[in-house]
DNA sequence: CAAGAGATCATCT
DNA sequence: GATGATCTCTTGA
């Protein structure tokens, strides 16, 4: 069977761009997750920038350790941590190496192979819904032995369509809690999706 | 409705 | 020993 999955994959030079950038450019793409002989998909609306060592938002402002350095590395690799003890955070590293930034999927709106019930309208929400967990930690999106990636179905999204907010949960991180690095798409053109 | 607290543990100090 | 890029449930108006 020829796969279509692969020539859709968003490749490595994708997310070696400035992470604000990526941020928006994911909005409507899809994240496709091969498990368990299923193959999951989610349309994303909402995701967040981490940037750069300076972020105090950002894990990687307090520099590099265990748990950060996949930050630090390449682009286009899966950032998954364990938050609150009981929840995944799953992120997709970008920009160059050495230079600390990815972005949190925050929400997707299913698309197929997940139960009707299922919630995926929450970063720890949506892990749960497509069987994210730290094993998928510094793995690769891009490669085509990965079974999580990103891909690009050909929708364009307007700008005018993307919504930007503060991000959410980082009160701590002083001047950096204001800026407007959480980006959505407009409800309207989530009521659309949901059709 | 909104607000508050509890769950629960890897990571960092 | 403290804390967090979250979520759910309970409480109370």
């Amino acid at each position: 069977m020829f796969d279509n999955s692969i020539i859709m994959r968003l490749n490595q030079q994708f997310y070696n761009q400035p992470t604000v950038k990526v941020a928006k450019a994911l909005l409507g793409k899809f994240l496709v997750h091969k498990v368990n002989g299923k193959i999951l998909v989610g349309k994303i609306i909402e995701t967040e920038a981490y940037v750069g060592p300076k972020d105090l938002a950002s894990h990687a402002s307090r520099g590099k350790t265990k748990r950060t350095e996949i930050m630090f590395g390449e682009a286009g690799y899966w950032y998954v941590y364990l938050i609150y003890g009981m929840y995944y955070c799953l992120n997709i590293v970008t920009e160059h190496k050495n230079y600390p930034a990815a972005v949190l999927i925050r929400k997707v709106e299913p698309v197929s192979g997940l139960k009707e019930k299922i919630k995926t309208d929450g970063p720890g929400k949506l892990c749960r819904a497509f069987i994210i967990d730290k094993n998928l930690n510094g793995m690769s999106s891009f490669e085509k032995k990965s079974k999580l990636w990103i891909e690009d179905r050909g929708e364009i999204i307007k700008p005018d369509k993307i919504k930007k907010a503060p991000r959410v949960g980082v009160d701590y991180a002083g001047e950096y809690k204001n800026k407007l690095w959480r980006f959505k798409l407009s409800d309207e053109e989530i009521e659309l999706i949901k059709r």
